[in-house]
DNA sequence: CTGAAAGCGCTAACAC
DNA sequence: GTGTTAGCGCTTTCAG
């Protein structure tokens, strides 16, 4: 004898049946909000659990009229291990927050309008914008004007009017240099990225608030320009390993310009981390995939949409209860990652 | 005077009165399944342009009983780029096939029995299920078990009663090594991946034929070990530059690997593309950041999970009209991306 | 605190 | 071809 082939799903009249209760306090019970008898409670939980009730989401979107849509806008230069991240997040939390996400790339070289039409014709009520969306104001300014609430992720400038979530790079740029000079490095290079990005000028001003919190003077010829890219960090690594006298620790911007210190470094037949220590920053692939793997930063970029799913969760709230448009910033912590490319300096 | 604010989504009713037809004759000719008067079609087409009419999921799933839950299964070893890909995929097909995507992570340490349990509690129909989970013979049984229907992606090994989306591995190496060989080389190293994957066996099946099929006489000592780690990479380029006389390009199973090759390359001071041609295999991240970029192959992901989705609801449909259950295997075409890595040998 | 009735937007099923 | 009726599973009223 087979198993029954149809299996249907338990509906909540079926929980409630099975908990002696009318459909509606099984409703109540299940989500919690209203008030319920504690009897009333228990029996329904143990009936949810028993039946493995799951609430159909459609019934309750239709119902509930509350299926607000919000949208993952995503530009073709977003890379696709960054959109993982940012949609596993997004993707788990939505459901809880009683919002449906879609997902919508834009197209290569469209105009902010174009965009913003886009967007409103799939009737969404907010936008998550990772970088370098966010840092559009066309763009921005087009969302709101149509009352979209857009939230930042990881902003380059955050706006005061903005929602936004992001890490604090000063202080994890902070956080990594003291873990150097912990170790007894002394003369720490470091390889900056875009100066246009403001990322970057809050990584290098961690960086020198912590040499000079600990009392080490800054030799400005180990501060070397770059770009992000790996390409300008075999050249700014190039730059810092022919100094007079050689950094024995070098902190770049990103993982790509560390990546690319350590081959030279490997070129020279300088030893990482041996002779010379390498760290980047925002624990991309990259630093995982090469040897020895980066010791870097990493942003919670996961813990980041989920965030911004709440934050449009609460702005929508507070709109419903007619309050005023809630602003609200969110700053995660990151994390810091140590690998193989760190050690304590050679001794001379 | 403000633009009303409430901006309900516009229903089916509205497109309907706007056509000047009853809702029923809307609804049919949005969805373009039954016969509908070319009139009315247009005239409903129309409206739906003019209203920005979008058909709500929720009542449309709520009310044809076809909701059918699909989840895209991932370990904690799928990298967030493959997952990206996949996500932007499925998510995009999904709901043209009126599927609805869950996205499952499994437990790190969790055993098949306990997967497949957590899978048929979310009352899933079909499962998508990237590699490694899709060659884990315990957990595609268990979920087969439970009626629930299985697509590989990429499998290492494919069932012949299994629907499965995948690429021909064999056929893109020839590819890669042909480019090789026209570009003049005659020499070429191959490193080899784990040899315990099937992948790696195509790929290396791959590059021997072209070989022979361009009367080329393979050295042995050509085809080094590896295991797809950037750490075995190193290694193997080592033996492959160490040799008497060096191969004048290098095919490496993947991108790592590949990467590895060029670092040996840098520190040998041995120019590539100039004095060495380098390729990879997958067109990972790693392949556009390092320097310079590599030339591989690239599996069309995305497209993988989308197919992986028409498999499924292919599968539903054949289920609903009472057929036997549809085995289907799907072979996308690989891309050849051509970057920095390769060149003409040089000339002695 | 609980229940009954009504309806969310849409599509099966059956009429015309 | 087209319209009518009913109902998907749930939550919102509004009465108890």
């Amino acid at each position: 004898m087979d198993k029954p082939p149809a299996r249907k799903a338990p509906t909540i009249k079926e929980v409630a049946a099975r908990a002696g209760v009318s459909v509606m306090t099984a409703s109540r019970a299940v989500n919690g909000k209203a008030l319920v008898s504690a009897k009333a409670q228990q029996a329904v939980e143990r009936a949810v659990k028993e039946l493995g009730y799951v609430p159909n989401a459609s019934a309750r979107a239709l119902a509930g009229n509350v299926d607000r849509r919000v949208a993952l806008l995503h530009s073709h230069s977003t890379t696709s291990a960054y959109l993982g991240e940012l949609l596993l997040g997004a993707l788990g939390e939505a459901p809880q927050r009683h919002l449906h996400l879609v997902v919508e790339q834009c197209a290569p070289g469209a105009f902010a309008e174009e965009i913003v039409d886009q967007v409103a014709q799939a009737h969404v009520a907010g936008v998550i914008l990772p970088p370098p969306l966010c840092d559009w104001s066309d763009l921005v300014d087009g969302l709101r004007a149509r009352d979209i609430a857009v939230v930042a992720v990881a902003p380059d400038q955050d706006g005061p009017d903005m929602l936004s979530v992001g890490t604090d790079d000063r202080h994890a740029a902070y956080d990594l240099t003291r873990h150097l000079i912990e170790l007894g490095h002394r003369r720490i290079g470091f390889i900056e990225g875009n100066p246009r990005h403001r990322a970057n000028s809050r990584r290098v001003q961690g960086f020198r608030d912590a040499l000079i919190h600990h009392g080490i003077d800054l030799d400005e010829a180990l501060i070397v320009p770059g770009d992000f890219s790996y390409r300008s960090g075999l050249d700014a690594a190039e730059r810092l390993m022919s100094l007079p006298v050689r950094p024995t620790a070098i902190f770049a911007c990103n993982d790509d310009m560390a990546a690319a210190a350590i081959t030279v470094a490997h070129q020279r037949r300088i030893n990482v981390p041996a002779d010379v220590s390498i760290c980047g920053f925002d624990d991309t692939p990259l630093a995982s995939a090469i040897w020895p793997a980066l010791t870097t930063i990493r942003q919670p970029i996961r813990d980041m949409s989920r965030e911004a799913i709440g934050l449009l969760a609460m702005r929508f709230r507070s709109q419903e209860e007619g309050g005023d448009d809630i602003i609200g910033k969110v700053k995660l912590d990151y994390q810091l990652i140590r690998r193989q490319s760190d050690a304590v300096p050679a001794r001379h």
